[in-house]
DNA sequence: TTTTCGATAAGACAATTGTATTATGAGTTT
DNA sequence: AAACTCATAATACAATTGTCTTATCGAAAA
């Protein structure tokens, strides 16, 4: 209930929400069927296995489902658990990575960061 | 055998490889008795596991484990992944994640990438 | 040579995940 | 009211994952 820790389809529900909003089940079945095939059943499996875990939660009538866990959260979960998985812990290694360079050191990453807001005005 | 997709379990098992290099499976058994406790036999069994997934070579004598995807390449792999699943596909938005920012633009990011070049002389 | 032991193999087994099938119950149509 | 629909519930079921138990087998020790 802390921290959900949704599995790939679950995933593929939230996003629905993420970008409508609170939507009832069955239009979200309905897009998910569009988007990837998914029987109707299926849908509501994963949203109530998500229920469960506390990242969705129903409201009457109609079956409303609204997210409980932001994008952004999850989001940053997501990040935390592979930097965990396979960079060490080190998200300066992910960053790195990303960057396409063997390492970057903090002060580097802060001047980063600082270039980058500059540009943002 | 393409993309071997490696469980948790699995990337435990190729942390130490990428560590030590190439290892006889008791002694990379010993280690994740040590890290985490495991039964010498659940090494064994994730090892061979890895080996199907064509992650990891045996060789003769002393059941040698080489890793057969580096740990770059499971870095970028897993990272493409997170993208996919939370990020809607874009890296971009994953970098802007990571410095905290709203989103960025592509010029943004060729601007930063240059910007850490000329930094790391 | 019989016992013992350490290395490896085989198999087991519950929990999780992906995805459906079957059932139910409240309207709606004939 | 009987039949039919839809939305929802309940259940199913195979594949994958995490982790272990049991079985072998060859070498070392008694």
């Amino acid at each position: 209930m802390d921290k959900p820790n949704l599995v790939d389809s679950e995933l593929k529900v939230m996003a629905v929400l993420w970008e409508w909003g609170e939507s009832p089940a069955r239009q979200v079945a309905g897009e998910l069927e569009e988007r990837y095939g998914w029987n109707v059943n299926t849908t509501y499996t994963l949203i109530k296995r998500c229920i469960k875990k506390g990242a969705i939660e129903r409201s009457e009538p109609n079956f409303m489902c609204r997210a409980l866990v932001s994008q952004e959260e999850a989001q940053r979960q997501g990040t935390r658990d592979l930097v965990d998985k396979i960079f060490d812990g080190s998200v300066n290694k992910l960053f790195a990575s990303l960057l396409g360079k063997k390492e970057l050191s903090n002060d580097q990453i802060d001047r980063l960061k600082k270039m980058v807001d500059d540009m943002d005005k």
